[in-house]
DNA sequence: AAATGTTACGCAAACGTTTTCGTGTTTATA
DNA sequence: TATAAACACGAAAACGTTTGCGTAACATTT
């Protein structure tokens, strides 16, 4: 690659300062209108940009917000990416996005690229791992020195800082209710391990609701999947029983699917035998057969409040207090959960 | 924000040079043992880590690839964003991704905002506005500058550097003759417009496979989408012609997923009455019913592959010759067009 | 005692930019 | 003609870091 011209060549160029030159290129009445112009058109030609590098450092600012997610290959985070983008870049904010592949080593790595002045502030979703063993120092290092940090989703309840979460409990309250006002008595949970924040949290959701029509809780009823072993094989034991569920709330729209699929596969009629509902985010639910009653996430508003969060954070230097939005969900129904169809 | 502990305050604190407590951090044994220690403890009580911006600055070198693609919230952009992000980080290089949302105007200024000195490299897939427009004066002032580039995808032909692009051509022409092999005669295909060069090339290969088979080509089975209007509206009149279709090549995921749905809201049997394929990189196709067949694009690898040519662009100071990489691709195949279930 | 070597540090340049202040020259005013 | 104002530009600091070179003070060798 060519070497990039800068001021300091133009300066050589026309045997002046570089002031000069930076003056003559910002159009600056100090300095006459020929040498001005001279300036300009040979910058002009040779395309002159200032380089970034020198004028973040200069400003100690560097307009960039980064993002540290779990997953890219997820249409939720990408639809809370895409909030941010369309916040911040109407703000004049640039986006940074890094993965930390659920991995505690990964996010601690990103941490310490982004947070020493590549960034002005971090929008970030909390690794698996890192809420599997709790090591949250990374981030006590920097609320310490109050760095601009918006939390999302998978948040940490010790750590002070802004924080946007979805409505969980009451999205699983909702979908649960919804399963018993058409007519489902026994209801099937299909979540997460428990300390994956969000599936604790629509667990909670789902015993509440239960609890609340007083239906009685029955343990076995709760199916806690394993990502990484198979997920088939792992819900077919939801069918596989003397007394199967009539009614099933996925934590996420991939387990939903996998479960309709397999009810189908077991010759039960969706929603007559069985009604399901997913926690969704991503354009599977609309398109399975029937297609699937869901509970609405809203990421790209999400993004947007992160940003709006954070930017606020950036801009203000009087310390503002910490905010925890609550994005509500909402359910969105489909046939698999239809009215018409119920058989009791 | 509290200030950001530097060389600088530490030297003060210590009435020691600047350069001496870089040595020092360094553990450089030009500093005595004494103060040496004295000045790393202080440093990681105060938990100091340096500017990254004052690195970049000073090494000419951001370890930062910027990766610019139309949307993010779309499964295919995202994989290859994994994929690059995997091989970067691989080999020390971090991802800025900024989204051009489609638009010339912000894929400039993407541009600008990145070749900047913010990244040593760019990979990046073409906005559909600037395939439009055909303005490519941005492109052009990066090669001019031999600034390391990768074209991936969407690319332009004019342009000269690297590129990674999908065998377009060969995955519709496989697919074409794989609708022809269980059975289809009359086969449709729903693209996009032209100047979406994997959509022009989908459809050479389609063109291709009919003629090499000696199937007169009928230009009324060609449909060309417009993803600013209602695509379902769009995709009925696939079928309400006097001579409807017995297979439909789709040229993404999307399309097909809408083509299968309204098949069967028409009363059509899948595959016995119409065969099914499309282009895709996402989970809808495993999850319609019937599955749909689907021409599989393999955007990890891409991902790889383009960060693999620019990361030896950035770090060959020889120029190297221009490469182009071609993926192939593979039929998944699917019961959407399964053999056993043909009519005629 | 003189020459040489070693230790332990500081200076200053370099990366590229902006901006405040200073200053020499010209022009206008009294 | 002396003085003030206007003009056109340069010097230098600042952002934070690294590193080659210079150099005092002390230690070792002949």
């Amino acid at each position: 690659m060519k070497p990039r011209i800068t001021l300091k060549k133009i300066a050589k160029e026309f045997s002046v300062s570089i002031s000069t030159v930076s003056k003559a290129l910002k159009g600056s009445h100090e300095i006459s209108e020929e040498v001005r112009e001279r300036i300009q058109a040979y910058a002009n030609f040779y395309n002159y940009k200032p380089n970034n590098l020198a004028l973040q450092l200069r400003n100690q600012k560097t307009s960039v917000i980064g993002v540290i997610i779990p997953e890219i290959v997820h249409h939720f985070f990408s639809t809370v990416i895409d909030g941010i983008e369309q916040y911040a870049n109407q703000k004049g904010y640039n986006v940074m996005v890094c993965v930390s592949n659920e991995s505690y080593e990964k996010e601690v790595l990103n941490f310490s690229l982004l947070a020493n002045g590549s960034v002005d502030g971090l929008i970030v979703s909390v690794a698996r791992e890192t809420q599997e063993n709790k090591i949250y120092k990374h981030f006590e290092a920097l609320t310490k020195d109050e760095f601009p940090l918006v939390l999302f989703d998978r948040i940490i309840n010790e750590i002070e800082c802004d924080k946007v979460v979805i409505d969980d409990v009451g999205g699983a309250f909702k979908a649960t209710n919804h399963l018993m006002d058409v007519g489902a008595k026994r209801i099937a949970l299909i979540t997460t391990e428990d300390y994956v924040s969000v599936g604790s949290l629509r667990k909670e959701g789902y015993l509440k609701a239960l609890t609340t029509r007083g239906v009685e809780i029955d343990e076995n009823l709760i199916y806690k999947l394993n990502d990484k072993n198979d997920l088939p094989s792992q819900i077919e034991k939801v069918f596989d029983v003397p007394n199967p569920p009539d009614g099933i709330l996925a934590v996420n729209e991939i387990y939903a699917a996998n479960a309709l699929i397999i009810a189908k596969e077991k010759g039960l009629s969706i929603p007559e035998d069985i009604a399901i509902i997913g926690f969704t985010s991503g354009l599977i639910s609309a398109f399975t057969s029937p297609p699937l009653t869901c509970v609405e996430q809203h990421g790209f508003l999400m993004g947007n409040q992160a940003a709006e969060l954070l930017i606020n954070r950036i801009e203000n230097s009087a310390p503002l207090e910490f905010k925890k939005e609550v994005i509500s969900t909402n359910l969105k129904i489909r046939k698999s959960t239809s009215l018409a169809g119920l058989k009791n």
